[in-house]
DNA sequence: TAAGCATTAATTTTT
DNA sequence: TTAATGCTTA
């Protein structure tokens, strides 16, 4: 087997452990993904069927990925395994067996925004105070109920979750979870924890032996990134996999330092029950770091050991010292983005970087905005990752409501959307009638809405819609999704309507459905190997399905050369040659919630710093400011981050920032407060460069004065080296001396 | 009912 | 700063 060959000797044994519980716990870089696929490879080389092998990521994507390299081992049959997110795996299951816990398998998914409405609803209903009960507020106390598995029953009897609820003065929480999850169904819809909620209540309550099938079918269970799994997905694993006489051949990969997501009800805790859960395990612990260079290994190993809970573990590299890691202090927030960009450039051309290989890092989406106009004056091509997804586009979920309603009648979110989109004369307080009458009759919007008496004219209306949609629903057997969006879009007058926008946003509107309408058409027409066999099973439900289920992250990198912007969260399980980690300041990160919530939210801020620092190979950057822009006012009074401290000052190099100090207004050195023993002041101002054009080395003469973009404004004192290769001493105004190499280094010429 | 204007509220991370 | 909500008027 030529794939052994290519592991380590701990990798090769979680490997070719193929029987029995394992953990593997890995650190950053370690090789995680590929002992993944190789034990992949190596259990269908040994006789697995593909599809009796269950592999659970966290991305689509990186599910895409693993098959396709498990493919490169295999060969074609290594696509037939069963991989995919939590949410896309039992979406699919759940397809075929919904109707056995009382849900339709055309079952639409509510995304976030449909549930929050549908919370806004019922709150409006029970004539509660929006203000009392926020939609935010109520997502995500349900979701972090339903993914501690408490159903509405247990919350209502559950008294610590009663008591805090009293004392945020919302003690009616548990009526409206109560309502919220009869809605769901009745709307037969599932929001993204009833896909797993859901799931594991089937399996529980095990209709028709169902719990058989899949405990036959999944023989082999495999779990990425364990420590972001929450109570819930443990619980469904545990139904999968532990009845009596169980091989119990299941494998969790995960690293505690790099769990993220407690936010979202995941706990390390699941790593700690596992080895209680799982007698006979076998541990593997994959230490060596293939990815970074020893100071920033070192770093995040400094960085981690400030936290409080861990499992011991310390990872380590043999790829060198590496370059150390820089830090960038400005005094705004535009000359973090200037600064930053400069940075790029340089490395662009000193190190011949191409934009691929390089990552802007955030705690926040919205700091994108700043480095995205920095690198637009530069030129540089970037590509943002996260914020806005083009699913949620308004005009690309106003179509896609459309499906859904057609596809569903009953999801009463997708058809209050749709009901008077484009303009049809039902207006808001005809649907609020329609909404009530149908919440207290017990019965859906639909039904209310078929039979519905109002004034002659909105009766018509609404008749007219309601043909409508049954017209559409006609096509839904015979006519593939492609041809049904496209019909749909225009008999339902939605293309007219966005026809008549010509302004820029009206026509980019156009093109985005016209994208989604490509999308669809894509999607019919390429097969997807489900189980032993190819199943063309492209009708519009899959299909939506699978794009609820698409987030940013699952985005292709297309090909062409970009520098990476997106949020530390979305880069886990990347890597990139160089790496900046920006806006480094207390109360951003680590975030001001955080910092409110006590050490467990500090740890996990900690451990996102982590990850981000470990996304690096070679170079890495950290910066921060003094002042900055939030909600439109000039915040000038941040200091850095503690975080800094944490990374150890033998691994960073300050070239040319000035740190731990503050400035008052007049820019005059304050008193230096919590930021200790960090690299001398070398000078008060930061050193600002004028725009100049580069001239080529061969101009560059003894004697001259010249502008570098980082250093200023300095004069050539000697030159040397051969022509190909100068190397000028500059004497900088600012910095002092420095050898510049000219073949990299961009110099203008001031006299 | 629908469009236009004024006020106000809210801003962490994501399947 | 932006998004969303509320209010007024045709």
């Amino acid at each position: 087997m030529k794939y052994l060959d290519e592991l380590n000797d701990i990798q090769r044994q979680a490997v070719t452990t193929t029987k029995g519980p394992v953990m593997v716990i890995a650190g950053p870089g370690s090789g995680k993904t590929r002992v993944l696929t190789y034990r992949i490879a190596h259990l269908i080389n040994s006789g697995v069927a593909p599809w009796e092998i269950l592999t659970l990521t966290f991305t689509n994507k990186a599910a895409k990925e693993m098959k396709e390299r498990i493919s490169k081992v295999v060969g074609e049959r290594g696509g037939r395994v069963w991989a995919g997110t939590f949410h896309s795996v039992f979406a699919r299951i759940l397809r075929v067996e919904a109707d056995k816990i009382g849900f339709p398998t055309s079952f639409t998914i509510y995304d976030t925004d449909d549930a929050k409405s549908l919370l806004k609803n019922i709150v409006r209903e029970k004539n509660l105070d929006s203000k009392q009960y926020p939609p935010n507020v109520l997502y995500t106390r349900i979701s972090s109920a339903k993914s501690n598995l408490i159903t509405p029953k247990a919350y209502e009897a559950h008294k610590t979750l009663r008591d805090q609820d009293r004392m945020a003065k919302r003690p009616h929480i548990h009526a409206i979870y109560t309502t919220y999850m009869a809605r769901c169904k009745k709307a037969g819809a599932m929001d993204f924890d009833d896909l797993l909620y859901q799931m594991f209540y089937l399996l529980h309550s095990n209709p028709d032996n169902v719990v058989e099938k899949y405990r036959q079918k999944f023989k082999y269970i495999l779990v990425d990134e364990f420590q972001d799994t929450n109570q819930l997905q443990y619980g469904i694993i545990r139904k999968l996999v532990n009845y009596p006489k169980s091989e119990q051949n299941l494998c969790v990969v995960g690293d505690d330092a790099q769990s993220i997501y407690a936010f979202r009800g995941a706990t390390i805790q699941n790593i700690l029950d596992f080895e209680k859960d799982y007698k006979a395990l076998q541990v593997f612990k994959l230490e060596q770091n293939y990815r970074s260079t020893e100071h920033i290994v070192q770093a995040a190993n400094n960085i981690i050991l400030n936290n409080r809970k861990q499992i011991q573990k310390k990872i380590w590299s043999d790829k060198g010292e590496g370059e150390k890691i820089k830090v960038l202090r400005t005094v705004t927030d535009k000359e973090e983005g200037k600064k930053v960009v400069g940075t790029i450039m340089e490395q662009k051309m000193r190190d011949h970087l191409s934009n691929n290989a390089i990552a802007i890092l955030y705690r926040t989406n919205a700091q994108s905005r700043i480095f995205e106009e920095a690198l637009r004056r530069q030129n540089v091509k970037y590509k943002v990752f996260g914020g806005l997804s083009f699913y949620q586009r308004k005009e690309v979920k106003d179509l896609i409501a459309y499906l859904r309603a057609v596809v569903n009648v009953n999801d009463e979110e997708a058809m209050r959307r749709v009901i008077n989109y484009p303009v049809r004369g039902i207006g808001k307080s005809t649907i609020e009638k329609i909404g009530k009458a149908a919440a207290e009759n017990d019965k859906t919007f639909w039904e209310i809405l078929k039979t519905y008496q109002g004034t002659s004219r909105t009766t018509n209306a609404i008749r007219a819609f309601v043909f409508m949609i049954e017209n559409f629903r006609k096509k839904l057997e015979a006519k593939d999704a492609y041809w049904l969006a496209a019909h749909i879009f225009e008999k339902s007058n939605m293309e007219n309507s966005l026809k008549k926008d010509t302004t820029v946003q009206g026509i980019s509107r156009m093109e985005n459905v016209t994208n989604l309408l490509d999308g669809i058409k894509d999607f019919v027409e390429n097969d997807e190997l489900i189980d032993d066999a190819t199943i063309p099973d492209k009708n519009l439900s899959t299909y939506l399905q699978t794009i609820a289920l698409h987030t940013s992250a699952d985005d292709d990198k297309d090909d062409t050369d970009k520098v990476t912007l997106m949020s530390v969260h979305s880069a886990k399980g990347l890597e990139f040659k160089s790496v900046f980690v920006v806006g480094l300041e207390e109360n951003l990160f680590p975030s001001f919630m955080a910092t409110k919530e006590g050490p467990e939210g500090m740890d996990e801020e900690r451990r996102l710093f982590y990850v981000a620092v470990t996304r690096a190979e070679r170079f890495l950057t950290l910066s921060y400011t003094g002042s900055r822009y939030k909600f439109g006012k000039l915040d000038n009074n941040i200091e850095p981050s503690r975080f800094l401290t944490e990374v150890g000052d033998q691994h960073i190099d300050y070239v040319g920032s000035m740190l731990g100090r503050s400035y008052d207004s007049s820019g005059n050195s304050v008193s230096e407060r919590r930021t200790p023993r960090y690299a001398p002041v070398k000078k008060a101002v930061s050193i600002d460069v004028p725009a100049f054009t580069p001239v080529a080395p061969s101009l560059i003469r003894e004697g001259l004065t010249v502008l570098h973009q980082r250093f200023g404004q300095g004069k050539v004192d000697k030159l040397s080296g051969a022509a190909s290769n100068r190397i000028a001493i500059i004497q900088f105004d600012a910095v002092g001396e420095k050898r510049i190499m000219l073949k990299y280094a961009k110099l203008g010429i001031v006299e």
